[in-house]
DNA sequence: CCTACGATCTGCT
DNA sequence: GCAGATCGTAGGG
């Protein structure tokens, strides 16, 4: 079933991106279906944490979308080339994100190999959050769609993840961070082939 | 207006 | 292991 609102408006950011390694996020983009679970996440928080976008009430246009209620995508542009992909949480005024690292994918194999370019499903297909949003059809013109809607959703098919299934460390690529850079806010499935680096 | 740079990926060595 | 790609965003003049 789909998650719902509850879901995603907790204050928690840590413990939603705990709770979604093992959800099924799916889209249907120009009537094309595919879907992949969650193997890596990220959170990152609104308050006191110099690695978020919306760090310290800086509030511009491109993360407006993140201090709205919980339960919407937050997509934008790294690179000038890949899109990446997250998930707002908490309350409206509260701007708290999950970025979503690495999946694994589940359905239309077929159309995720062809927006990626490759012939085979391997790891590399999806182990990565610029690589999962082409795989899945996510662009920064998604920034804003609600995660209950006809486009991007996810599901929660009742895939049994135990707490110690979950591996924690530093987050990926925000040296600059300082202290807040330490903190063990990324989280993966153990074991699993299907995660970044 | 102009400039610097990033929550990355790929290909080449 | 490392350089280059490539462009929206943000901040300064």
């Amino acid at each position: 079933m789909k998650l719902e609102k509850d879901f995603y408006e907790r204050p928690d950011v840590v413990q939603i991106s705990r709770d979604l390694i093992g959800k099924i996020l799916c889209t249907r983009m120009e009537g094309r279906f595919t879907s992949a679970m969650i193997t890596e996440t990220e959170a990152y928080c609104g308050r006191n944490d110099r690695a978020c976008h919306a760090n310290d009430e800086l509030r511009t246009a491109r993360t407006e979308v993140m201090y709205g209620p919980g339960g919407v995508a937050y997509v934008y542009l790294c690179y000038g080339i890949h899109h990446l992909f997250n998930v707002v949480t908490n309350r409206k005024g509260l701007a708290d994100a999950v970025l979503i690292r690495a999946v694994k994918p589940v359905e239309g194999n077929g159309i995720i190999l062809d927006r990626r370019g490759r012939d085979t499903i391997t790891p590399q297909i999806s182990n990565g959050p610029g690589k999962l949003s082409q795989a899945l059809g996510i662009q920064t013109l998604h920034s804003g769609t609600p995660l209950r809607g006809k486009l991007i959703w996810i599901e929660d098919r009742q895939v049994h993840i135990s707490a110690n299934q979950i591996g924690s460390g530093p987050r990926i690529g925000i040296e600059y961070a300082g202290d807040h850079a330490k903190r063990p806010w990324r989280f993966y499935l153990k074991n699993s082939k299907w995660v970044s680096r």
